[in-house]
DNA sequence: CATAATTTATCTATTTTTTAGATATTAATG
DNA sequence: CATTAATATCTAAAAAATAGATAAATTATG
């Protein structure tokens, strides 16, 4: 539908920017003439009038002032869509989808996430957050180029990123702790155990321990907020359940034996070694950014 | 330096919009050997394939989705040029600057202008704040299609639009407050008064009963600031000191006479008659708002 | 004040780009 | 396996853009 052409706004900008049509050509490698034809072009086809000549020199009129405005922002735009289409041509990819289990710590991700959309601010970041073989799924079916899970399927390869603690927890009100002696895994099967269900389609749970009741629930906080209520016990990672923690929502159950348990995150290339580049970027500064992590841990 | 034309982006579009080359062109009235070749153009400039062919469909590959996204930008933002530019053909002014005395209420000024950037987001508001004399200087050099003043210079036609009614005020420290008795234009004639200078040129000031000492001020604020830690009295408009008179650091001074004035504020287009539409419609949004205002002070 | 220099406008022939139409090619469909 | 529906390619024609020469207008200069 739009008439004028991007050449027709470049000429007009050139004008400007040079003050002058014989400057403007020379700037565009045209000659004088090809300049003016130009400006008539772009005049006839909008029926304003951009340029007058003033003496000797051509001068914007204030409607040509308010298009010149929007010229340069349009050409620029059409500038840093080749200069990211030039991107794509040496392989960079267009967007970088990530599946991550729940159980990783989300503020780390949006940190790394916020660090890589500044770097590369037009490459497209998608997440997706999962749970166990849900994990695996977005895997096999390449529906992620970088999976941060806590299971490696077979024929694929992971570096392990970060250590979770899970710990047994339940309501300061709940039976369990009623009980005086230090609790057993046959303690926990007389109670509810409330769990997050898995996403895959598969009912793996991947080492809980069966518990004769459940609930089950497809969200980690909705999870939360049922042990708080005292709906059952719970393992949960032990970050994620600080604040409840502290302000005595839930309360760590004192087990003789297991009372933690851990689960070994690691982040693992959909493509191997394959990976694109933007794909690597990204997993190098996660690696980073839990490298720092790790350093803040020690001390 | 972009080297991909609109047309070219246009046509990646048809064809994503019309799910194939024939239908775009179709859509485009072109013939089908037409878009192939855009098409092709547009791969071998930008060195990415931006579609493929599955079966006998023509789809995006990833690279072609990123930019497609951008295309319906760029193109959707050279469409608004040009109505924009349509716009201007029909007589619209790219632009209103508009002059005003301070003595005018900001609070309303600001709402009509951001009414009117509801209305015309296209339009700039140029506002320039002006004292006195400076207001009329604007008018007469043109340098604004609007000017709100309180006189109008010989040759212009103004409506009337608000009356400011001014009071004389000096902090209630100040030893004018200390005479018991009411206070006439000698006892000023004692005291400094404080001015605000005229951003005109030329020192015309408008009525002002010359007080042998004074304290001129080029911004309101800060004059109203040196009366209330009692450098002096002043005339000012009710409305801009209620704050001060509420709180105490101003007081209005007993004056047996004249202790009130008015002073009329007109509205005035520099072209008269001849203003163009986007002028009018301002000064009509303006005129209505203070008619609102009026109808609200009479209850 | 006449002349030179600078700048935009216009005209024409040439070159480049785009287009259409015919035909080829490819893949799905029955 | 013929038919249909799509894109690709080739060629000639049409349209658009360009350069170069020259004109016209304005300022600068001696």
């Amino acid at each position: 539908m739009p008439k004028v052409s991007l050449e027709q706004w470049q000429t007009l900008i050139a004008i400007v920017d040079n003050s002058g049509y014989a400057a403007a050509a020379e700037a565009m490698n045209k000659s004088q003439s090809s300049i003016s034809y130009g400006v008539q072009k772009l005049e006839n086809i909008l029926n304003v009038q951009v340029l007058k000549v003033e003496g000797r020199k051509a001068v914007l009129t204030a409607v040509g002032k308010a298009l010149y405005r929007r010229a340069l922002i349009l050409v620029e735009e059409a500038r840093q869509m080749e200069a990211l289409a030039d991107q794509f041509a040496e392989g960079w990819e267009p967007n970088v989808r990530i599946a991550m289990d729940t159980l990783f710590p989300e503020t780390i991700m949006l940190e790394v996430i916020d660090q890589f959309a500044k770097l590369k601010p037009l490459t497209r970041i998608e997440l997706k957050e999962t749970v166990l073989s849900g994990t695996d799924e977005a895997l096999l079916r390449k529906e992620a180029d970088i999976v941060i899970g806590g299971r490696i399927p077979p024929g694929f390869m992971g570096d392990p990123i970060l250590d979770i603690s899970f710990i047994a927890v339940a309501s300061p009100t709940h039976p369990l702790h009623k009980t005086r002696h230090s609790l057993d895994y046959q303690d926990l099967r007389l109670h509810r155990q409330i769990v997050v269900s898995d996403s895959g389609s598969r009912d793996i749970d991947s080492g809980w321990l069966g518990a004769e009741q459940r609930l089950t629930v497809t969200n980690i906080q909705t999870s939360i907020t049922a042990a708080c209520q005292g709906l059952g016990y719970a393992w949960y990672p032990a970050l994620k359940i600080q604040h409840e923690l502290d302000n005595g929502l839930l309360k760590a159950l004192p087990l003789s034996a297991g009372g933690k348990k851990n689960i070994q995150l690691s982040m693992i290339y959909a493509d191997g070694n394959y990976a694109g580049p933007a794909t690597k970027m990204f997993g190098e500064l996660l690696q980073q950014r839990l490298k720092q992590a790790k350093a803040l841990d020690k001390r």
